[in-house]
DNA sequence: CAGTGCCGTTCGTCAACACGAACGAGTGTA
DNA sequence: TACACTCGTTCGTGTTGACGAACGGCACTG
């Protein structure tokens, strides 16, 4: 829905379709009757002629427990994955943080996983990244103050807090030991 | 999409038609005419009124050169936290499982993040999940033994691991209060 | 003041989406 | 074998979305 903004999703809707409910393990006829619509509707939707109504592929978006936009969103190629462990560390200017690569971002997939540790010091200021990116951050241990530059919030061991990477921020480990996954997310 | 699932989306979609049509300074009947559709259904779906069908969605999705989801997604708050043990659970059979998505898939991003909480005892079984798809888990507290059920890993907090979704896994927690960050890696 | 042009809305008509019933196929059971 | 059950598909019907025409309102022009 980024790029082919010109080809219809009607097939991709269908495949998604399948896809999700194979997932699942339901049969058609359940996932229809969760989602609160004829089975028939369904059974034709999965075949590719339809072209359903909002409500409807939402329901069913609803019934398959994944995101609606997930049943517009055609699969992109396979990726092969690159697995984690041979990420380097990407060490800071500042000593006191260490961001380590977990797991690259394979292409069309958009979230880069990372666990960064820091220690107690000046906040570690970090430049605007690419328009629309987003950081996700969830305390493993210690507390954090982190945000935009604007607007910082404080959060401790169990907590997440996400906002726009596209802005500049900073982060502050208030308490020794401090560490955190951050998944960064580009468009 | 990402979060209240369950109301329907009619009346955001026609907030963001307006709000994305009057951003272009375009009127109604030229939005119309661009995207190949009559301005009365357009009047309508503005209104509140109307229950549009994907292409004609997706017709007024190109013509306002946005994607798709943005006129499903109503924009979210800059900065979002979900402090520990907050969040919506899923819950599992297993009572001393629990699970809290944190951030969904967005289109064309392919992992979703969740947290988990496990206590001992009998070790959760998953079934596979789609083909190509890969788990990633990080360790916040606690000690945690987990992988695919021919090839188990323990590890404990701070420790990250991944491996394919594909196959049948466990997750079984060691100590009490575990919790770790789990990346749910789709194809 | 008519005349022109575009705005957004409302109304009647037609096509199509969603529905429910019925169907054939496959499976397990008495 | 007959029965009961669920699977997914196909068919006929009615509700509704999408369409085009006509409307009132507003700005500009002769």
């Amino acid at each position: 829905m980024t790029d082919d903004q010109t080809s219809a999703p009607l097939g991709a809707i269908a495949e998604s379709l399948r896809r999700e409910r194979t997932r699942t393990g339901l049969s058609l006829s359940e996932v229809a009757k969760r989602a609160g619509i004829a089975k028939s509707t369904l059974s034709q939707l999965e075949s590719g002629s339809g072209n359903p109504s909002i409500e409807t592929l939402w329901a069913l978006g609803v019934a398959l427990g994944v995101p609606f936009s997930r049943l517009v969103d055609p699969p992109r190629p396979r990726v092969r994955v690159v697995r984690a462990g041979e990420g380097p560390a990407i060490t800071s200017e500042q000593a006191h943080f260490i961001g380590t690569l977990l797991a690259s971002c394979p292409p069309h997939a958009r979230r880069d996983i990372y666990v960064i540790s820091m220690e107690p010091g000046a906040p570690r200021k970090a430049d605007p990244h690419i328009p629309g990116s987003v950081e996700h951050l969830l305390v493993g241990a210690g507390r954090l103050r982190t945000g935009p530059a604007d607007d910082v919030v404080e959060i401790g061991a169990g907590d997440y807090t996400t906002f726009p990477g596209d802005v500049p921020h900073v982060y502050e480990a208030l308490e020794p030991g401090t560490w955190a996954v951050m998944v960064m997310e580009h468009v």
